[in-house]
DNA sequence: TCAAGTGATGTCAGTAGCTGACATCGGTCA
DNA sequence: TGACCGATGTCAGCTACTGACATCACTTGA
């Protein structure tokens, strides 16, 4: 991380992070897959807080309880883990580099895969299942980009409520099925 | 296209896939970002298709009808400049290799991205517009998952309408508001 | 107590993706 | 006809990443 923020990603190479580090470019490639995986570690407490969420919800809660819980845990996990000042600044990291962001998106990605399968275990319909993990994640990264503007004091879990509900709303303005023209989003 | 499936996206150089094509390596690299971007080609058009039809869209219309349109313009799209066959073999080529994903991964954050833009654009509220984006993107790769299933027979354009209706489902079994208990997803 | 085993690290050589600098060459246009 | 331009070839070089083997501290069991 300092060496990302003295110069960027990039024009670090993985010799300087292995020199800085005090160990050789071999042991670096042995602890991490590759350069980008650096920013990446932990992330499995992180996944396993929203699944294990959803796997601990009684078997009769309504969908919408569960996908909330999901994202207490998961949003919770996160806030416990890390400071915001820290994801912030990894976060610019990221932000400068496609490479890193390319990355990114597949840890996303199989979050959102691994909640679609934690829905699928609990009976949750084939073709809601698959949307709805997608749901969890654009909810979170929705929430984050937030949590993480200068200013916002709010804590992530509050934003994420907040965001869920912008997403209800945009049902509510999508859905053919509204019967009142009560909302409309534009 | 061809050494990919003789040999797989790893195992396959681009020395060799400049030899095929009958140029040098340089030149290959002239013509492509890197490695990768050989199997993302050509995806402005895709995605101008639904900016496109967002933009095209009068100002009142419903924000249903508006992301439907985008929905059908750019299956639609898809659906002229590819055959099913091709794409089925493309994303054959994709699943077997995570550095693909993650480009592809990439290619959808951008086209959500424009989405979100192009809806923002018509003053869709900000906490629905990024979310609208992302949801497009969420409904056109579960129909284009379906699309390239083998023995599937509708087009992109009607299993995009599907999947919408079920992520219409999916809001209806969600959002708090609902009055009545009719619908839960599980 | 010592020998075998184990896990983490170092060393070294090599492959492949990717880039910059420069040369070449065919076509276009004043 | 000569200047220019865009596409390509050539070559040297960097860096990410990997396999094979050596080393060394530490544990474990006879």
């Amino acid at each position: 991380m300092e060496l990302f923020a003295e110069r960027g990603f990039e024009a670090t190479t993985v010799a300087e992070i292995a020199e800085r580090a005090g160990v050789t470019e071999r042991t670096f490639f042995r602890h991490f897959a590759d350069k980008r995986e650096v920013l990446f570690g932990g992330q499995d407490r992180f996944l396993a807080a929203f699944v294990d969420a959803i796997a601990a919800a009684p078997a009769d809660t309504p969908l919408v309880d569960v996908l909330t819980a999901a994202l207490d845990a998961g949003g919770g996990a996160l806030q416990e883990a890390r400071t915001r000042d820290f994801a912030r600044r990894r976060q610019e990291t990221i932000a400068a580099n496609e490479q890193l962001q390319e990355r990114e998106l597949l840890k996303m990605a199989k979050l959102a895969r691994a909640v679609t399968d934690a829905l699928l275990a609990r009976g949750v319909a084939d073709r809601h299942a698959r949307l709805a993990g997608d749901m969890v994640v654009s909810v979170f990264l929705a929430a984050f980009a937030r949590w993480i503007e200068p200013g916002e004091e709010r804590s992530l879990v509050e934003l994420q409520r907040e965001a869920l509900a912008a997403w209800c709303e945009l049902a509510g303005a999508t859905a053919p099925v509204a019967t009142n023209g009560a909302f409309v989003g534009t």
